[in-house]
DNA sequence: CCGAGTTACTTTCATAATGCAAGTGACTCG
DNA sequence: CGAGTCACTTGCATTATGAAAGTAACTCGG
């Protein structure tokens, strides 16, 4: 088994690695979300390698975050289209998105977000749902209700994040 | 040039990935978030091959998300502490953390974010930090300031994220 | 009916990334 | 003096990535 698998983590985040960790993934994602649904829009909006594309979409459509759509029977032609699960995704474009616009446009921002109906510049920003506050310095990670004796202790001394 | 370098592309996500898209690079990230600096804690805690850990560290310092800071003279050893830059990339960890509770814990959460004060859990939610309220379906991506004509013509037919 | 075009791939093969195992070097401590 | 700690490096096998070319099933224009 090359590559070590993370899917046996108890960590989520790198469960979620597991799925969207590879080369390309988190970018077909990404234009999955643009609109592109068709196998050669995909790869001429990326410039991947057909080989490559079929991997991912096929990990991807594994993996629940895409399903692949039959949208004309002769000859059998597919799409792939995101799934609730897969739409759900979109708070860690979000993140990434605005963390490289802020540290990896030094020339300035050739992409922004913006609110489709102000038109006005988006700034995303994570907050607690049921308080509202920002996210802030020293949130902890602890067990959570799943957690085994040996997560347990681990998380005993606080541990931020 | 094997692998595609992401980092020419204007896309944010894309030169974001090209950073920290690398096996392992955001499991380390998290791990240096947890509090751990020394070469021994990472090995320990990832079960990550020294040789791998030797090369992620590298490329996330020249990435400069971490700093290889000298804590002892005789015999010279190294910590790896985080910049501002990687102090910066906490949304997307907790939203990748928020993705993975949400649809690859099922058997329950073995772990769980909480606030520091009260001890209640958190869920984070990404809003615009502008007007606060949540991003829903149809965030429009649009050209920024330093967008060339070709991208400003691409993204002229609206396209959501 | 023929050839060009479209769409969605597959196959083959080179090269680079990942990872296991073992070794190294500079110390400290008993 | 030998064991232990810490932070790596080296050598080598295996797998992932990618470039290039080929395939298959159609449609459409002449």
């Amino acid at each position: 088994m090359q590559r070590t698998p993370f899917d046996q983590m108890p960590c989520p985040v790198a469960r979620t690695l597991d799925r969207v960790g590879e080369w390309w993934s988190i970018l077909i994602l990404r234009d999955a979300f643009y609109g592109l649904t068709r196998f050669d829009q995909f790869e001429q909006s990326l410039g991947i390698a057909p080989n490559m594309l079929t991997r991912r979409l096929k990990a991807l459509c594994e993996a629940g975050l895409l399903e692949r759509r039959l949208y004309q029977e002769r000859p059998p032609r597919h799409e792939y289209v995101l799934t609730a699960k897969g739409r759900d995704f979109r708070p860690v474009l979000w993140t990434l998105f605005a963390w490289g616009n802020r540290h990896l446009a030094p020339e300035g921002e050739s992409v922004i977000l913006t609110d489709p109906t102000t038109g006005l510049p988006i700034d995303p920003v994570v907050v607690d749902r049921r308080t509202g506050r920002p996210l802030e310095d020293g949130i902890r990670v602890a067990a959570g209700p799943a957690a085994s004796e040996r997560l347990r202790r681990r998380f005993e001394r606080p541990t931020t994040i």
